[in-house]
DNA sequence: GTCTATAGGCCGATAGAC
DNA sequence: GTCTATCGGCCTATAGAC
């Protein structure tokens, strides 16, 4: 499924998919790309028209990859509160380590071009009708849902995100993170079921 | 302290501090920083000598903003662990609060450049040989104390990291999102303490 | 120190042959 | 569809006047 049998938009797509990734929109070069994908730089003109159609595309895929499977779990009528944080911890440690700097890639795009996203999917809606916004209301209803929410994702995301810290400052090495990452794929569905065992009372 | 009190190379840090940050290294153009700080672009490289060494001194203070601060609190022989937790929350949403994109800016500068950073601050130095990674090691010795850093920088942190998401799916406003992390600045300290207190035998 | 003017290189995009 | 060659603009950096 490699070599000759993708096509050439799907291999520039691929390549554009990796060095944006990297290096971001504005680091990255057109002529990296098509080196990277083994084409004429004219071609990748004639296949996307230009450098911002090309890394709209790679968005709205990436933005897909990074909430698509997650909000089918948090919207299932049949499973539990914490069947839910057990599964869809499960289904992000298993996109991320994939895809290790996918979220970085995602926000920090965003949040230099301030584009309007929130077309391709209308995560708001999404989530304040899940079904698991329903049950967290019900289980802790003095506190945000938010709160909870927010915090599944920092706990799981984070460590991703903050991984060229990791490096950069050599906190860990490759082997040391991976361990570090498979520990918290148990631990952090544990820790926030604890969390939303805890009553604070005087906000 | 502001207007003409400001020295000339000074009024070029900040404008680059400002621009840097909102656009990232590749994103900035010379010319922007120069126009906003009021000067000429031939200024800049006198000042400079250029873009990229400018570049490096505005990481440098930003990396000592982000965790010049905190070290002393974590360091500190004569406070307990859980007074350490409530001082760090505080001063880091005192410092983020008033910086809300320094950390997506050196997370995200950090992955692109791969710069020898580590010669700033020996960050793994000063975490290791610290005072309160001693502390959680008596209370939860079973779990690597890296975890522990980790929910506290991840539940602190990834909110401002994750504002561009906030905002460009609409999911708070502006007001909605400044109350939401004042709640948190209450919550994140109650909720670490915690999750300190959770024994999990079987890893 | 501060400016204007410009050199020099890079990069996205396209024209045009095959 | 795919290539080579090149245009035209932008951006960093510097030369040189004041």
């Amino acid at each position: 499924m490699n070599e000759q049998e993708q096509s050439t938009e799907e291999k520039i797509l691929e390549a554009a998919s990796e060095v944006f990734t990297e290096k971001g929109f504005a680091g990255t070069r057109t002529r990296d790309i098509a080196e990277k994908a083994g084409i004429n730089l004219a071609l990748l003109n004639y296949y996307f028209r230009s450098k911002e159609k090309l890394f709209e595309q790679v968005m709205k895929i990436k933005v897909v990859l990074l909430f698509g499977k997650i909000f089918p779990i948090l919207s299932n009528e049949k499973t539990s509160l914490e069947e839910k944080i057990d599964l869809a911890s499960e289904k992000y440690f298993e996109i991320l380590s994939k895809n290790p700097n996918l979220p970085l890639f995602v926000i920090s795009e965003i949040q230099k071009k301030n584009s309007n996203i929130s077309k391709i999917i209308p995560i708001n809606k999404i989530f304040e009708n899940s079904i698991i916004i329903k049950q967290i209301k019900e289980k802790r209803p003095e506190i945000n849902p938010l709160h909870y929410s927010v915090n599944f994702l920092a706990m799981t995301i984070f460590p991703f995100v903050a991984k060229p810290v990791f490096n950069a400052f050599e906190l860990t090495n490759e082997e040391e993170y991976h361990q570090f990452i498979s520990e918290r794929r148990k631990l952090v569905p544990i820790w926030i079921k604890q969390l939303l065992e805890i009553k604070t009372e005087n906000l």
